[in-house]
DNA sequence: ACCTGAACACCGTTCAAGT
DNA sequence: ACCTGAACACCGTTCAAGT
């Protein structure tokens, strides 16, 4: 069982080429992740994965079948980390909110991970259980059979499409995302005022918002609608009088 | 100015070898379109695209800088596409509907052009004229300065990453798309009940919702949320009833 | 049985050499 | 001045050859 090799200590990867059988799936996805963090999407290939291991260019293919079966590992690791210690709310718009920001915390803290693997389906146990959440919380507001089954899409799709969109956005080159940011602070701000004048009549303000502000806002009106369209309103102190202006 | 070159009549597309001066970004715009359109993103390279245009393998960078700046061209065509025709309602409820609905429409049209441009920012004429018809409509509803600026982000961002989210899956491989039907279709259906109790309560509605639907339902959501917090509902017949229970 | 690494058919992009 | 196409440094993936 032991051997000389390595430094031991449970710091498995090294400079130099790793013992045999010392690949496996979890370091593989973990170094992938370390990878698309600190490097970007267009530092992650699999021969730049494979010598970041210490191992050969091909190695990960003993591992993964494709490139794109790694993603799918990924896209697990993704879905681990948005539910861990996550319980619902005796709430359901709480559930239903934190989930939200919990998938969007995730991708934007690994955007580069999170554009690739985004709005994919990899049936592990972790999401899985995040969407029995979300489907609990849906049921507590009251919808049943097929409406219950439109409502849970709407709304997961909307917080996977809304955090992997702005983690794609953020996985863009430097430089690119550049050029939108100039769109905000320089190009619309010399607007011409008879062309656009809407665009003119805020190119002051439209610089200054925030991307937290912008997620926040949008699912505020996302809650709203759902709130008042739920067969059984949040009786929560927060929610109960937004439940009874609307019923 | 005349020459002999080619067959005339406006077919500048040709199998051999196309005439000095006879590409234009437009041309080339349109074939990067068809070309997508047909083989999908990985059939969508810049070798390839010159000689499916009867140019060398790199003629395409006598034109475009890089194929950033051509993917760019190409997101302005969508923009064009999507705004042709289009004019703001007088209500503004019924502007924000449409936008969203153009941008999703056309973005499912070309999905994989869209799965490459969506939420870059071009700064081209058709791009400047949607952000306008928007703000103009958040304008009508009522609001003002710094919250304008907020809600027309979030509206504008809600089209954008919806509509590219939804192309981009449809622009993955077939192969990788049957894997999350799969998903709906038989492994959530045999799911464990006692392990996931919601999605078992559903499991047989889940495979039936449509996307069309999804993107209704969750549109609708939106709308709703906006409704009720903007300053000046809408007055129109269909629009004035929901202004008056929400205000 | 498992691992290696040479090799294949591509990329995006550059640039010396031509016309 | 403009265009060409060889060439570079990569990809993802395969597979004969080794151990």
């Amino acid at each position: 069982m032991t051997d000389q090799r390595g430094g031991g200590h449970g710091r498995v990867r090294g400079r130099r080429g790793l013992p045999r059988g010392g690949l496996s799936p979890e370091l593989i996805v973990t170094e992938s992740l370390r990878l698309l963090d600190t490097e970007g999407v267009a530092g992650f290939s699999l021969p730049k994965l494979g010598r970041a291991l210490g191992a050969d260019p091909t190695a990960v293919y003993r591992h993964f079948a494709s490139k794109d079966d790694l993603v799918l590992a990924v896209a697990d690791r993704l879905n681990e980390e948005a539910g861990a210690g996550f319980t619902p709310s005796d709430c359901w718009v709480d559930t239903m909110t934190e989930t939200a920001r919990r998938v969007r915390a995730t991708y934007l803290a690994h955007p580069a991970a999170a554009s690739l693997s985004a709005y994919r389906t990899t049936q592990g146990p972790a999401e899985m259980r995040g969407i029995d959440i979300l489907i609990g919380a849906v049921l507590a507001a009251g919808f049943e059979g097929a409406e219950a089954a439109l409502v849970y899409r709407a709304v997961a799709d909307f917080c996977l499409f809304w955090a992997g969109c702005e983690a794609s956005f953020l996985a863009l080159d430097e430089r690119l995302q550049k050029n939108d940011q100039n769109a905000w602070t320089s190009a619309y701000l010399s607007v011409d005022r008879a062309g656009y004048p809407s665009i003119w009549q805020i190119r002051t303000e439209l610089p200054e918002v925030r991307d937290d502000d912008i997620f926040e806002t949008i699912l505020s009106f996302v809650i709203a609608g759902l709130v008042q369209r739920a067969p059984r309103p949040c009786r929560c102190p927060r929610h109960a009088a937004a439940g009874a202006a609307a019923g």
